[in-house]
DNA sequence: AAATAAAATTAGCCTTACCTAATTTTATTT
DNA sequence: AAATAAAATTAGGTAAGGCTAATTTTATTT
């Protein structure tokens, strides 16, 4: 079993090996973490003892299968109970990170599983990343926004990035759900406002903010 | 802000004094939390700087104004989430205090009032212990069972000590829930077996074990 | 290539929260 | 009251996980 500490270190690395694929620095664990690059050092040592990782000078830091394994654990937790904080407890969007950040480490053989059980098996968090599945896997991770898609090309709604009941209240008035069809008509250069047609509708004008909040496939 | 220990040890005291009203002794403390005195004196120290505890070698600890309110509040924490753990995840009574154990120092501002009200704002948790309100307040503490009940005395369902389904379905089985009026017609000597009569019917015999798993009132 | 800058590492320290062993204080017997 | 037992306390130590400061290694400039 791993200690909180360790845990956050694994979380790290997994997260900054997922952002870029990068060589993973002791320096850039110093700087996510907030920690000195000396406890990093301390930190490496330890995991790779633990078998959690590897680190070699010119790859870098690298989880190894196990630590893969328990890092995804970590995260599943960790957006499970998002899910659970905003859904169930009625927790804004932007509170719920803190607080799903201390309850991830609540180690139970069946507890993530319960609580997947419970709130449905949800394949996203509240943030539109995927929630690994009890045997690791997880759905496709959606980084792309209508605000990406190019004038005259179409795409479906996947998941939200924000979820204030602000936004979510203009979606319910835009009558756009998970896997509503969107279709980009025009962007206006002026403000990056974008011209769509919801499932065909009649055209309607939302703003740049609009257009990176809503994650799509294209 | 209390750390983990800290409030461990707190919890701990606040159990003592509820348990007993003795003086509570370094060395009660220390058997209570499996620790060595030396540590407990350490912390007693470090606890009465914080001004959550006093000590008197004469009176032993107590648990200051602000003591008891940061007591209250974990005690409060622990026993909504068992709520939560047996009514929304299906766990079973025995499994839940180790979890709650730690979810309970999870803090944030809201965290426990939004669980309450996510709950129902419980009166009692799974072992029939009262749940302290935000206010520091909570219902009285029932510690009568049906096997204390004098033959030809009656008392009202308050609570279950026992929350196994087996023992829920036996009640269900016999219509009886909380609020439930029962009449205790006759003890039977040889196995402290009880003869009732549940809300006025026809008398039932139930088990011993049966009658210290009701919390009763009477 | 040499000089400089940046990154990595080592050495040594700190705090928390435990521990053991030794000592002092307080209670209980005889 | 003296002897003994128990409880409380002190002194010093340990492991985890941080830190700073100094040093070594590696990269980047000039």
């Amino acid at each position: 079993m791993n200690t909180l500490s360790e845990e956050n270190y694994l979380k790290c690395i997994y997260r900054l090996w997922q952002d870029k694929g990068q060589k993973i620095s002791p320096t850039a664990i110093a700087d996510a973490l907030g920690n000195n690059p000396a406890s990093v050092v301390d930190m490496i040592r330890k995991l790779t003892d633990k078998q959690l990782i590897s680190y070699d000078k010119k790859k870098g830091v690298e989880l190894t299968a196990q630590g893969q394994k328990d890092a995804t654990m970590i995260v599943r937790r960790h957006r499970l109970w998002e899910v659970f904080l905003l859904e169930k407890l009625g927790y804004h969007w932007d509170e719920i990170h803190d607080i799903a950040e201390d309850l991830e480490h609540i180690k139970d053989a069946t507890l993530a599983d319960r609580l997947d059980k419970f709130l449905g098996f949800p394949e996203y968090d509240p943030h539109g990343d995927p929630i690994p599945k009890a045997n690791g896997k997880m759905a496709k991770r959606y980084s792309t926004t209508l605000a990406d898609v190019k004038v005259g090309g179409s795409c479906r709604v996947v998941a939200v990035r924000d979820t204030t009941s602000q936004f979510l209240q203009y979606l319910q008035k835009l009558s756009i759900n998970i896997g509503t069809k969107i279709q980009l008509l025009e962007k206006i250069t002026f403000d990056n406002s974008l011209v769509i047609s919801i499932n065909g509708e009649e055209p309607k004008t939302v703003s740049q903010k609009f257009g990176e909040s809503l994650l799509i496939d294209m």
